[in-house]
RNA sequence: GGCCCCAUCGUCUAUCGGCUAGGACACGAGCUUUUCAUGCUUGGUAGAGGAGUUCGACUCUCCUUGGGGCUGCCA
């Protein structure tokens, strides 16, 4: 156990920005790395904007990405007193001044200045980014007390940092030049000045700061679009920080293990929505099958709907599947083992294809309902083509007499009559006519899966209603 | 304008003076193959420019150029 101790102060309102969620993630990192406490600082000043929701939206996003916090949530608003408490002692020694002051929207009133010294270097050695230096006199005095009354954030900040017996501040890059003034604030206050670690910004295609018109910028929207939790951390991570070798996709506890503050990167990153995409892909590859399962299950039960999103949140893998035992299409499933085999079977099929869990209803749709949609472009290529109509129900014809209805007794079928120049001519019209789409798991098992008198039935139909003579 | 910071493939990066510059994503080709994926094999693309230090520089120094941040009674 160490006494190092880092926080997170994000301001609460109602959306969490990736860049932001990644100075949690590093300070979290950090934390657990070293032993340290991990401080959650709501900086709830802004009362228009900090309402219970927005916080409620913050926990949440936290608690997503596994980023637990120790001790109490420390609330900025609960510390006026103190912030004030401190401008009085800022003003009995010097450090601090009144003056009148027009702000730019024309106000004019009293506000309480921080006195910056006059001469001399003020400097600090950032993890990050190396030895800072600036002149004094490079910076001006700023105010610390707003003409209402209230605290600014450069007086609350580090007063609360001294309350939370903060060690370590590691936030974003646009903090720097706050630094030097928080600094002598410090020093004022004849406090210890704490070790700091400044992160660059997470930056778009045009090497400008990533906002909300690049695509998603926040957390919630990950979640939304069926980003794993995981993922999206170990995306976070990546950027500008690495083991050191080759390794990329890593267990929480490899990062915890191998992070260091010092091998952050000091040069801003670009956020590549495409290698994210891999990342997840990566992690819903490495989900245990009987969790997988389990996704697909709740995802056709809309059990999803209580939670008002198509969030993934994790869970212990039950023993049965939960509500399996609805196979709409398959009454002829009886046991409960026969459906959870079905279940399995179509889960290991699926989840290999998986990139994002948004995309699995769609995905499985044909399994579960007849009510399924045909993709138009796939029926006009595969369906509408002369010949097809007769196909459909020569295959009717073949598979109605296959005893044994597997994949490989399928496949074997199609074979014969493919006389091994490819079968491709059957097979597409094929899986079209039962699912709707071009393209999905293999046909074979698709067939399985839906059963004899499914496909036949399936076949059937397209054959009247969507394929050329 | 002033102050501060940064600079290796398109992107994220490895390299801590010896480099035939490595990996990943993306992209191309191939294998497997009924589609889409997965998997495997494989290809191309990088050290902003200029001086200096050195036997030797992507690595160190300086300048130029380019990019970013800050410059509020926002945080």
């Amino acid at each position: 156990m160490s006494d190092i101790r880092v926080r997170f102060a994000p301001s609460p309102t109602g959306k969490v920005h990736i860049g932001n969620i990644r100075a949690a993630i590093y300070n979290w990192l950090f934390a657990r790395h070293t032993g340290g406490k991990f401080l959650l600082r709501v900086e709830d000043t802004d009362l228009e904007r900090s309402t219970p929701e927005a916080i409620a939206v913050l926990f949440d996003c936290m608690k997503w990405l596994g980023l637990d916090w120790d001790e109490e949530v420390f609330y900025q608003t609960k510390n006026v007193k103190r912030h004030l408490e401190v401008v009085d002692q800022l003003l009995a020694s010097g450090h601090a001044y009144k003056v009148e002051k027009t702000s730019r929207d024309g106000k004019t009133g009293v506000v309480t200045m921080f006195r910056m010294p006059k001469e001399g270097v003020i400097e600090f050695d950032d993890i990050v980014k190396g030895h800072m230096a600036k002149k004094a006199e490079d910076i001006q005095d700023f105010a610390i007390v707003r003409s209402d009354g209230s605290p600014i954030f450069h007086i609350a900040n580090v007063v609360d940092d001294i309350d939370q017996r903060v060690t370590h501040i590691i936030r974003g890059d646009d903090h720097v030049e706050n630094t030097f003034k928080h600094i002598c604030i410090f020093r004022a206050l004849g406090a210890e000045v704490p070790k700091y670690g400044h992160l660059s910004m997470i930056v778009n295609q045009q090497g400008k700061p990533y906002s909300k018109r690049d695509g998603a910028a926040f957390v919630g929207e990950y979640r939304e679009q069926g980003y794993l939790p995981e993922a999206l951390f170990n995306y976070l991570l990546l950027l500008g920080w690495n083991p050191g070798d080759d390794r990329e996709v890593l267990t929480r506890q490899e990062m915890i293990d191998l992070f260091e503050l010092e091998k952050v990167h000091v040069t801003a990153a670009m956020f590549d929505p495409k290698k994210l995409a891999w990342m997840n892909g990566e992690y819903i590859k490495k989900i245990p099958p009987a969790e997988f399962r389990e996704i697909l299950i709740q995802s056709v039960a809309e059990r999803r709907s209580e939670r008002g999103d198509t969030a993934y949140s994790p869970r212990l893998p039950e023993e049965e599947p939960s509500d399996a035992a609805d196979i709409p299409l398959r009454s002829d499933l009886r046991s409960a083992a026969e459906q959870k085999a079905w279940w399995d079977y179509l889960a290991a099929q699926i989840q290999v294809r998986t990139k994002f869990l948004k995309d699995i209803p769609a995905a499985i749709k044909c399994f579960v309902s007849d009510d399924f949609p045909f993709d138009e472009k796939a029926v006009e290529k595969r369906l509408k083509k002369p010949g097809v109509k007769e196909l459909l129900l020569d295959l009717v014809e073949r598979f109605s007499k296959v005893e044994d209805w597997t994949a490989p007794a399928l496949e074997a079928v199609v074979k014969e009559l493919s006389q091994g120049n490819g079968m491709g001519p059957w097979v597409h019209p094929i899986r079209v006519a039962v699912s709707g789409r071009g393209e999905g798991i293999g046909l074979f098992e698709m067939l399985q899966l839906l059963g004899k008198d499914n496909t036949l039935a399936r076949l059937r139909h397209a054959a009247e209603t969507l394929a050329s003579e």
